[in-house]
DNA sequence: ATCAAATTGGCAGTATACTGTCAATCAAGA
DNA sequence: TCTTGATTGACAGTATACTGCCAATTTGAT
């Protein structure tokens, strides 16, 4: 090998977790958009969809926490969501900043129409590798997310997040 | 458990590769930016005077094969990187299209300091996990981004993108 | 009752990422 | 040579993600 300007190589990145995470991130993404490119839905749309027919009624800051991305962020999503015309916002009667979210027919339509193509997409993300080797990745992906929960900005906070809103649906 | 509105459940979200990958770059992204403050480069830019150094005088296509980013992001990345006075860039004699990268001295100051950083935020990344796991997860998300590599819009093609340059440095 | 603190949603600004388009330029073939 | 096709960098437009700020509102402490 000839000589390098300097002992900083490539492996400095490529081998490195932060790459390989994001390099993943952008592969995972790619597989989703392709598989659903008809339904026309983003991961991130998809997952506040899914959010939201489970928790109807939830508001912005807590199906923020529910799906662990920023309320900033939020807003433009569901902007987008409510243009398609998947959920609906209503004012809340007992607080009046919050405005509630709610699935239309429409959106619960759409959301049962796309799960067979994400199914797939999420199949196809581990599908280079072997089951035994599916199965050791996602329980040590899921063990580490967890325990690096707190990390991020917005940390994940599932359901004892929505404990006042006392209903599971 | 009392029943939920539909057989969909948020673990559709939460157990599946997408959303781990969404989450865990989230998260990685976070470690990197707070270990490195101090040098105000995010993980992209880091990548991209990575490259840069050890292929001085790349153009900004070759770049973006080399460490896997569209083109369209980099035009941005570049700019940022030479407002900051990290690189340069110059005109190629043989091809009026293309502009050369090239690092200053200053980037490459800058490269050398923000290393011990980097290191921490990598080893933070995984520092959850037991040692052989965290070797485990590498390897085989190292062999999932490789035989993904086809799939995003911008395939890594490392060295041999850059052949015909006729140099390693 | 009132004032301080926290919450909610919205906005501005920055930084990735992607799609698609374009003009300038270069390369290859008829 | 001339024309076709590919390449390069730039740009417009969309979609996450983050920081930080703000007004309206609610809650809690006094």
């Amino acid at each position: 090998m000839p000589s390098k300007p300097s002992d900083i190589t490539m492996d400095a990145v490529y081998t490195k977790p932060g790459y390989l995470f994001r390099r993943m991130q952008q592969i995972a993404v790619s597989i989703f958009v392709e598989e659903c490119r008809e339904f026309d839905l983003t991961p991130v749309q998809y997952a506040a969809l899914v959010a939201i027919q489970n928790h109807p009624g939830i508001d912005a800051t807590r199906l923020s926490a529910v799906i662990a991305f920023d309320r900033s962020t939020l807003g433009s999503v569901i902007e987008r969501l409510e243009a398609k015309g998947h959920i609906e916002r209503k004012p809340s009667a007992e607080d009046k900043r919050v405005k509630l979210l709610y699935l239309t027919k429409a959106g619960a339509t759409q959301l049962r129409n796309i799960l067979p193509s994400v199914d797939r997409a999420q199949a196809r993300m581990l599908a280079p590798l072997k089951a035994a080797d599916r199965k050791t990745l996602l329980a040590l992906l899921g063990q580490l997310v967890d325990l690096n929960n707190e990390v991020s900005r917005v940390p994940l906070r599932a359901e004892d997040a929505l404990e006042h809103l006392g209903r599971t649906g």
